[in-house]
RNA sequence: GGGCAAGUGGUGGAAUGGCAUACACGAAGGACUUAAAAUCCUUUGGCUGUAAGGUCGUGAGGGUUCGACUCCCUCCUUGCCCACCA
């Protein structure tokens, strides 16, 4: 009897999907679980990530359904976005096709590797029914003033055509493409994320089952800072320039102000300055920059001649600059400048030769006070203020505070907190996209699509060429539309809809995925949210876990949802390496799974990514040692010919308790399946060593094995002589009474090192076993008449006698 | 510059205050075989020793403790995230 996964796999995959074993029902009588993997984009074939990822959740689910709860466990596919765009440009077909072969092969693979979903909930974001309710809530949030659109500067990757979300935007360059961003000025939609930013960053205070390094990136992206509003007024002017910082306590030392070249101000004012030539020159350069060369440059600048700022504090008339490090899109895009005390101004300063000014001395002693001639750089850190009026000699720290509430009396400034978050660009100049449902009519302005006329249907085959911006505004059949309010002639909005809001709610369509009137039914979510049990990449850990938490927020407001954080527990698991570098086409270091599985079986596979490594640490892919784990299943599989009635020893009982315990414990103490594993190994050995395999330890191993290899549990589950699924099966309760011995090995240390072992009865009294261990002869050579000093017990396991 | 991880045999990794290297992979030797594969058995951190044993050993240095891979402090290295964020 050999061991043909070959066989053995497709039956058992078919017998399961028959049966429905894994269609999920709502069932207020027993205790719902929800496990959910991120579902993946369908760029053709999987690849060992999602293999990770998915077997990682498919043990997940069947552990927790065989421990007896209600398991929803569903997949889909995020099938909107631009490769399939980048394919149908570059073989002239259509996204809609390749999205739909992408998703059938894809769907074949994962059937093929056994995992347990429920296929009657697949979804397809692509799909109009789907992303119907994209519109839907769209037009709830444009109803709520959350949805609004504005002309601003936005990020604009030449090389994709199209603007993208700061979030997009990854050290200056495009994230799809890499291209360096620059800025455009447009008319976006947005939506209002920050009106949720205290809920977005309090809330994570929930999140207990989210880890630090996640929890940490949500809270830098929101980026949430407390200071002061500072108004800075123009001399012999009514125009204020408000200033933000979190160093009130530097007002004092403030020489220049220096403003962001996209300033609006500079336009008002432009008439005074007298040097508007170069300034003007030195905006267009700014403008021309990528961010990265704007980062990376030393601190340029250029003053603005004849215009001259007041520091409402002690009444300085200083100068004014503007410098392209200060940024537009952060605080009010001007700063005041301290260049004692903050590194940047302190450079800047030095390379125009501007007057500086110490307020904080960090001591009073003679040789610790700071002088501007022998300064080589900016003192950031804690001291008293000097310089500063009523608030000299205090400690600067407290200090800050006392001069916010001052100034806030004598109306010079607002305290106030300020957000690195900013509202979410979701306009996108693509086609396979969600069409964003408005409407613009000359009469009547922006109107929104009718609830009953959506989906706002993509045309299907048109010609994609990739360039010259919208693919939808050449198609006159799209755009060419009669105003829903006044039936006057109107046009349709061309843009469509970032692919981030279609992940951003998925989880509560698979709850209801075939619902029509609403995006998902209320009840049903009610029951199955929140996901229990989320994994996926570390590289969602901010923008993907962000929006997806926002929808929630809203879709609760709007009375729908019923839960505040939509991910309770969050896994995220490692990426897969070979040769110490990730797989990629790039690199020649793919390992494809189908390859795999022909040769080993799914199990295998399965098995070896679990062994490898924990979850969350990178796997290094290692083809020498998945033969070790199809030799293990072989060796499982063997015990079959064994099997037999004939009572176990206690010895093969204690092992067979003591693995159902470790198990257990690894599987409920966040996923450790590697040692799980091993531990059924061990077992294994034990059973092999002991020469009997009873039927109900096999059968007890079995289950054990089930949720990480499944075919081959159910396939030995059967010729045990079992009729129902193993999946039906429940996980074994260890029994303590085995685990308890009447014997223990006591190890014997002298200063902390091991120098014998004794066996003693277990609770032995403490001057019972030191007359044992003093009477050993090893222990006596040891101390050769040595005052002992300490003699230290931890009952069953250890004594130390100190010499 | 800020934040979060991590650093253990030839390799993946185990041990979260109590026998460092479980479980595997690889390697070496042996059994079975005409042979190979498969399977089974033995060995496998360094140094030292015929052996018993001794001794060193978890990135480096200090500390706490009867006892530290584990806790504390300082530093080094690597990975990931953020970053002229005022």
């Amino acid at each position: 009897m050999i061991y043909d996964f070959s066989q053995i796999e497709p039956k058992w995959q078919k017998f399961w999907q028959e049966k429905g074993i894994f269609r999920a029902k709502m069932d207020y009588t027993r205790k719902k679980f929800y496990c959910l993997e991120m579902f993946p984009y369908p760029s053709g074939r999987i690849h060992m990530g999602h293999v990770r990822n998915y077997t990682i959740g498919d043990v997940v689910a069947r552990y927790k359904r065989i421990c007896g709860f209600n398991v929803l466990h569903p997949m889909g596919f995020d099938a909107f976005g631009q490769p399939a765009e980048n394919a149908a440009i570059k073989n002239n077909s259509d996204p809609k096709d390749w999205t739909y072969k992408c998703m059938d092969w894809m769907k074949v693979e994962l059937k093929r590797m056994g995992f347990s979903y429920d296929w009657e909930r697949e979804l397809a974001t692509c799909d109009p029914e789907y992303y119907r309710f994209n519109q839907w809530i769209f037009l709830k949030m444009m109803e709520r003033g959350l949805a609004y659109k504005k002309a601003s500067s936005v990020n604009w990757c030449p090389s994709c055509e199209t603007t993208l979300a700061n979030e997009e935007v990854i050290y200056g360059g495009c994230w799809r493409c890499h291209t360096p961003v620059l800025q455009k000025d447009l008319e976006q939609w947005y939506l209002k994320i920050t009106q949720y930013q205290d809920a977005l960053l309090e809330d994570l205070a929930q999140l207990k089952h989210w880890s630090d390094r996640v929890i940490a990136m949500q809270y830098n992206w929101i980026g949430r800072s407390s200071g002061v509003e500072i108004y800075f007024r123009l001399e012999n002017s009514d125009t204020i320039i408000p200033v933000f910082t979190t160093r009130a306590d530097t007002i004092f030392g403030a020489t220049y102000i220096v403003l962001a070249p996209e300033h609006k101000i500079i336009e008002k004012i432009k008439d005074k300055i007298l040097n508007i030539k170069e300034v003007s020159g030195y905006i267009e350069n700014a403008k021309k920059k990528t961010r990265l060369e704007r980062i990376e440059k030393d601190k340029s600048g250029i003053e603005l001649k004849g215009i001259k700022s007041v520091n409402p504090v002690n009444n300085e008339i200083i100068p004014v600059f503007i410098a392209d490090y200060v940024l537009m899109e952060y605080g009010t895009g001007a700063i005041m400048a301290v260049p004692t005390h903050d590194q940047r101004d302190f450079i800047f300063a030095k390379e125009h030769n501007l007057p500086m000014r110490i307020v904080i001395q960090p001591g009073l002693d003679d040789e610790s006070i700071l002088s501007v001639d022998s300064m080589t750089e900016a003192h950031e850190g804690i001291g008293y203020l000097v310089n500063s009026g009523q608030f000299d000699g205090s400690r600067n720290y407290p200090a800050k505070e006392k001069i916010a509430q001052w100034m806030e009396k004598k109306s010079i400034g607002k305290i106030t907190t300020n957000w690195r978050l900013k509202d979410w660009l979701i306009s996108r100049q693509r086609y396979w996209g969600t069409p964003i449902p408005v409407i613009y009519c000359l009469k009547c302005g922006v109107v929104g699509v009718p609830y009953e006329d959506l989906p706002v249907k993509l045309p299907e085959k048109i010609k994609i060429t990739g360039e010259g911006g919208s693919p939808l505004s050449k198609v006159e059949e799209f755009t060419n539309v009669k105003c829903p309010k006044c039936k006057g002639h109107a046009r349709r909005e061309t843009d469509t809809m970032a692919t981030f809001i279609d992940s951003s709610w998925y989880f509560l369509r698979f709850c209801s995925p075939r619902f029509s009137e609403a995006p998902f039914d209320k009840n049903e979510a009610a029951y199955w949210m929140p996901v229990d049990q989320y994994i996926g990449g570390i590289e969602h850990a901010i923008l993907h876990l962000l929006y997806s938490r926002f929808y929630t927020k809203f879709l609760k407001d709007l009375g729908l949802a019923s839960v505040d954080e939509p991910f309770n527990k969050l896994l995220t698991q490692g990426m897969v390496l070979k040769d110490g570098e990730v797989m990629s086409k790039s690199k020649g270091n793919i390992v494809d799974p189908d390859g795999i599985i022909k040769k080993y079986g799914a199990d295998t596979l399965r098995l070896f990514i679990l062994f490898a490594a924990p979850p969350e640490t990178e796997l290094e892919w290692n083809d020498t040692a998945i033969d070790g784990s199809f030799k293990f299943l072989m060796r499982v599989w063997r015990l079959l010919e064994k099997a037999d009635d004939k009572a176990p020893s206690l010895e093969l009982l204690r092992r067979l308790h003591s693995t159902i315990k470790k198990v257990t414990e690894d599987m409920e103490g966040g996923f450790k399946f590697n040692t799980a594993i091993s531990s059924i190994m061990e077992l294994v050995n034990e059973i092999y060593k002991a020469d009997a395999a009873n039927k109900d330890v096999l059968k007890a191993l079995v289950i054990l094995l089930s949720p990480f290899v499944p075919h081959i549990a159910e396939e030995m589950w059967h010729s045990l002589g079992e009729k129902e699924s193993v999946t039906c099966a429940s996980w074994p309760e260890f029994n303590p009474e085995f685990l308890k011995l009447d014997k223990a090995a006591l190890v014997i240390q002298i200063n902390g090192k091991v120098r014998d072992k004794i066996e003693v009865e277990v609770d032995i009294g403490k001057e019972l076993l030191k007359d044992l261990v003093l009477s050993r002869e090893i222990v006596k050579k040891w101390l050769e008449g040595k005052p002992i000093k300490n003699f230290v017990v931890v009952p069953n396991k250890l004594v130390n006698i100190v010499i």
